[in-house]
RNA sequence: GCUCAUAUAGCUCAGUCGGUAGAGCACUUCCUUGGUAAGGAAGAGGUCACCGGUUCAAGUCCGGUUAUGAGCUCCA
């Protein structure tokens, strides 16, 4: 006799031990039809999977969000099955689940192309029509090692070692077609939906590392019916559309040059939007006490030498070399610049903390193929900021730094912002004690603020952890934006001191980093992305666009745009020979909040007839109490 | 840096089998003076990314370089 019990807490008893199918079964045809998985006591498994005594058995079908995972796997293995089939000679090394789909890395001579694509999903489909039970098996271990090997599996041998010893070895199979997996899978490839694509081709690393062969990496999407699918290709669709390279063209941002790979030709739109954001960000800085400085952009290598980077950092630096022989390095860091300048002069506790904010202008020679957009470029602007204070003071200071970053996201409408926090590194400089001080640090100002975060164990930097702030592209792409690390490491190496009550001058201050924005370029790209270019009006390029019905009132529309102006308005003026309708749709795709439409009548009133980028019609008002609209509605931020 | 792909007018793109390049929008000029998402006509605009090769002939085929894109790696 065992007991099952299901979700709903209703029991069944049987005699002998059963399959989760037969779980399924007994409780009506229907389900044992739809049941592509169990879970028996919390853990996944097949249908096929045997009950051998009391269990909690739940049945999961194409519902639930676990057997979507299942079927993005059971894709991939459709999708070996289909590559092996067609071509023959291909080995197969490991294919997951992923984020809206799967992918599958293959070894191979020669590349597949874009119709290969085409043909392995035709290929699947019929694999998906054969209805081929996929079964489990449990293989002896040598056994397994030598059947893959003799086949020729050699990255499988690979994968069958690295199961820890005492684990089974299972093998899945379907049809002639059989693959070293934890399983579990669906009970045959007719219950994989007809609902998949293959969308991308890929280089990967063989275990990610670039030191390793480049396999092929087919990516594909998977979804429970073809209704899932299409919704998902729409959503790219529409993700396409909000692409900060695209909109920076169209609304006349900026552009990349061939000569600069990677550095941005900021036009005035553009840059009014990134001036915007220094404004902004510099009376919040301001307000949070700090002070703003400004330190060399070319500093001579005995410095870097000093902070570390011409060792560790020197393939990603600028360099160059002077006439006289002297070896200069762009910055790619403000710190050790930071560094120098609270090194200037006698430093007393009574300064600290000492909060030394920098727009800091670097240079970083990344890999060509790491470039992207705004995202990641060669020449960027940190809005950085360095922190001096005392061991004592290093918590309260994290704390501050947390919550006012996540005060500024809210700003700009990122209410759930991922934290990662990056922990000590397996190379690393300093103690242990150290060590658990900054982590302890960082942790708790999180747990304090009651924040939820992610830990990445051996992520952080060699010489502290890091505090990562990360906002999500429009096509899903995490990017680091806010960062806050803190450092015990270039303070020694400056030898960088402050005197403390009793008048002893070696004190050593802690030093945190932190950069909120992370780097403007990549922040606008984001908000590019984020607000599909229709940005609040506090950070609009233009306010407002006054737009003539016909010359006559050129000159009425003159002496308005100086007097909106005056009043703070960054304002165009559209004189064109144009219908109105022209000009509106013009402006209106140009994203500009206000369009101000003016002819005989307004000009002989004193007025201007007030339209939004939403096409909400505000009628029309005299020129003044428009300025006080518009100064109500950028309210405090501005 | 690695794998694959792409590069034609300011922008978006077409260009078949190798035979000296085309559209729409934008731009310029003219007509039109029109009240809330595209008025009309004409014109100008290209060393087909760059370097080399094959060929009687290359935007087109081949090789290299650069840049860009997707992913990988990296990201102090």
């Amino acid at each position: 006799m065992l007991q099952v019990t299901l979700p709903d807490g209703s029991s069944r008893s049987f005699d002998n031990a059963i399959t989760v199918h037969d779980v399924a079964a007994d409780i009506g045809p229907g389900l044992a039809n739809a049941a592509l998985a169990g879970k028996v006591n919390g853990e996944l498994v097949d249908t096929s999977f045997l009950i051998e005594s009391d269990a909690d058995v739940a049945i999961l079908t194409s519902k639930s969000d676990e057997a979507l995972e299942l079927i993005r796997h059971d894709a991939a293995h459709v999708m070996a099955q289909a590559v092996q089939e067609l071509y023959p000679g291909t080995q197969v090394t490991i294919g997951p689940a992923i984020e809206d789909g799967f992918y599958y890395d293959f070894a191979r001579e020669e590349p597949f192309s874009p119709t290969d694509l085409e043909k392995i999903e035709d290929r699947m489909r019929e694999i998906v029509g054969r209805d081929l039970p996929i079964e489990r098996e449990v293989w002896d271990r040598e056994e397994a090692k030598r059947v893959f090997g003799d086949i020729g599996e050699a990255y499988k041998v690979e994968i069958i070692d690295d199961i820890p010893e005492g684990e089974d070895v299972s093998v899945y199979r379907q049809g002639e077609w059989f693959d070293v997996c934890r399983g579990p899978h669906l009970p045959s490839t007719g219950k994989l939906p007809k609902a998949f694509k293959l969308t991308k081709l890929a280089g990967a690393y063989w275990r990610g590392d670039s030191q390793n062969d480049t396999l092929q990496r087919i990516y594909g999407t998977a979804w429970r019916d073809k209704k899932e699918l299409k919704a998902y290709l729409h959503r790219l669709e529409e993700a396409e559309k909000r692409d900060h390279r695209k909109l920076g063209r169209k609304l006349d941002l900026f552009h990349f040059a061939e000569e600069a790979p990677g550095s941005v030709f900021w036009h005035p739109k553009g840059w009014t939007l990134f001036r915007q954001l220094i404004d902004y960000m510099r009376k919040r800085q301001e307000a949070a006490g700090y002070v703003e400085v400004n330190t060399p952009d070319v500093m001579d290598r005995s410095l870097w030498e000093t902070s570390g980077h011409w060792f560790n950092y020197r393939e990603n630096m600028f360099s160059t070399q002077t006439e006289d022989e002297r070896i200069f390095a762009l910055k790619p860091m403000n710190c050790p610049g930071s560094v120098s300048m609270f090194a200037q002069g006698l430093k007393s506790y009574r300064d600290l903390p000492l909060r030394m904010a920098e727009f800091g202008k670097v240079h970083r020679y990344e890999p060509s193929g790491a470039l992207l957009g705004l995202m990641r470029v060669r020449h960027f602007t940190q809005d950085d900021a360095h922190i001096y204070c005392t061991e004592d003071q290093m918590e309260q200071e994290c704390i501050d730094v947390v919550a006012l970053v996540l005060d500024i996201y809210k700003d700009f409408g990122f209410d759930d912002v991922v934290i990662k926090l990056s922990t000590r590194p397996e190379k690393r400089i300093g103690s242990d004690e150290v060590w658990d001080k900054l982590e302890g640090a960082l942790s708790n100002a999180l747990e304090v603020m009651g924040l939820d975060y992610v830990l990445y164990p051996g992520e952080g930097a060699f010489y502290g952890p890091k505090l990562e702030f990360v906002l999500r592209d429009a096509i899903g792409r995490d990017w680091q934006c806010g960062t806050l690390q803190v450092d015990m490491n270039l303070p020694e190496r400056f030898d960088i001191t402050y005197v403390d009550e009793s008048g002893a001058r070696d004190r050593r201050p802690v030093m945190l980093h932190r950069a909120l924005f992370g780097s403007l370029e990549r922040f606008i790209g984001i908000l590019i992305e984020h607000y599909e270019g229709k940005f609040p009006l506090w950070l609009s390029p233009v306010q407002a666009v006054l737009m003539t019905i016909t010359d006559k009132q050129d000159d009425y529309v003159k002496d308005v745009a100086q007097r909106l102006r005056a009043g703070g308005i960054r304002v165009d003026s559209d004189l064109r020979n144009e219908k109105v309708g022209f000009k509106i749709r013009e402006h209106t795709l140009q994203a500009v909040p206000y369009l101000l439409v003016v002819g005989d009548r307004e000009m002989a009133n004193g007025e201007v007839a007030v339209r939004t980028q939403s096409g909400e019609d505000l009628g029309t008002m005299p020129v003044d109490a428009f300025i006080a609209h518009v100064q109500n509605d950028v309210g405090e931020l501005k």
